[in-house]
DNA sequence: CGGCCTGTTGATGCGACTCAATTCAGGTGG
DNA sequence: CCACCTGAATTGAGTCGCATCAACAGGCCG
């Protein structure tokens, strides 16, 4: 078991380049904990005792207004950590964690954590690493959001969608989308009739193709266009 | 020169607690740098060598948009750090700064303080809890710019502009705008005119009155029910 | 006085959300 | 194997918020 996780640790971003010593004390605290699909793992506001680390599934991570619309703030895929800044801001969770297929985690624990960073530079640097990337991946969004219409969102994502995927972005290469589109939607700060509507007006230029949720790109030059496009 | 810039650094929030020695370095590696009014400290997307910390004056960190809209992504006051997340993600600046007034920086070269901060943790932890913070902040915005609407997001500006200056939220309670309207209308996601007619609707039903810039609440309990109300 | 910048107010148009109806796909049970 | 159910996805019509365009008022300065 102890061996288990510590194959799991070495695969988490976070841990790259850690020495062995380093990765036994994170063996030791970190706690397996797996939840079923629409579990939540916390929830925004209640008071962080730790964070997260996503072995196995896939968690979204949401901001939900009063009214019953939510906004997908990040997609967690395996390797990635969630619920970091709560740990260090002595403060509660920004947004709530839900599973969307069932996920292994692991816990680790806020006080053993905190003594093992001031114990490993290396280990620290990592951090601060993680959530430079989160806070560009943040702005980004923030950038997109004001003064970006629903169709350049769209097309930004799809291409990257395909570099990530495929490598590269090229004319004829064919990827799946990694959720539903209800949840894309959300994720793109819109509804899923809008990005029915969108997607079919992408399909209705040529840009894309599509078959079962399956995305082809016909014509990644106009796409670029649409995502470098400022408001209207 | 040295002493006074020792005195300077004592006031920066990133370097609270940190002892003499590290303070030292960090006086050793500041360097002074002066900006005027308008004058851009580094542009979105330029590699970054380093980070700045204000002393005096008010930058804004903005995105724009091809068609020249921008959008202000956060005000930076003195005591405050800017440009950090570059530094750690091996990267580029993700906005540009530029000074709304004659502003003192100090400039911290990337590659000393990364030294520093492999051999302080303390300062490892401020700064990842400075991260944190900023992290809440872009998170925050998010879920304005899109679950709210602006008559909701002006609420809670003022609202957290008079916890701010005043210590409390208040019926009486008055305080100046930071920003010029036009200023503040692009840090709220939105344009001069919209912000100009949201605010006349709250002094029509007298939740806040105006004069020359001046901002007083009248009535809290109205603006923070604005301020929660989802979109629509 | 005349330019200039900021802010206000009005009229109009567009993007996107809402509501509602329909189709489609997947899973279940008879 | 087909009928049925359920949730997701699509499509249409109507509405709303807000950006746009335009005109105008007030303050500041050369």
């Amino acid at each position: 078991m102890s061996t288990r996780t510590r194959e799991v640790l070495r695969k988490i971003y976070l841990f790259a380049g850690l020495e062995g010593r380093d990765l036994e004390s994170l063996d030791r605290m970190a706690q397996s904990r797996s939840f079923s699909r629409e579990a939540a793992i916390f929830w925004e506001g209640r008071q962080a005792q730790g964070f997260y680390l996503l072995v196995e599934g896939l968690v979204k991570l949401v901001k939900s207004s009063p009214d019953g619309k939510e906004y997908i703030m990040r997609l967690v895929t395996p390797g990635e950590s969630f619920g970091e800044a709560a740990v260090f801001a002595e403060s509660s969770y920004p947004a709530t964690a839900i599973c969307l297929e069932d996920c292994r985690t692991l816990f680790i624990p806020k006080a053993a954590f905190l003594n093992l960073l001031a114990a490993s530079p290396r280990l620290a640097q990592n951090m601060l690493a993680t959530m430079s990337r989160l806070l560009y991946h943040l702005t980004r969004q923030l950038e997109d959001l004001s003064l970006k219409e629903v169709s350049a969102r769209l097309a930004r994502y799809l291409l990257e969608l395909c570099r990530e995927s495929q490598g590269r972005i090229e004319a004829g290469l064919t990827f799946d989308l990694p959720v539903s589109k209800t949840h894309l939607a959300a994720y793109l700060g819109t509804i899923s009739e809008t990005l029915s509507r969108t997607l079919a007006r992408f399909k209705g230029i040529g840009a894309i193709s599509e078959d079962k949720g399956r995305i082809t790109v016909n014509d990644p030059v106009i796409l670029e266009k649409i995502a470098r496009g400022g408001k209207s």
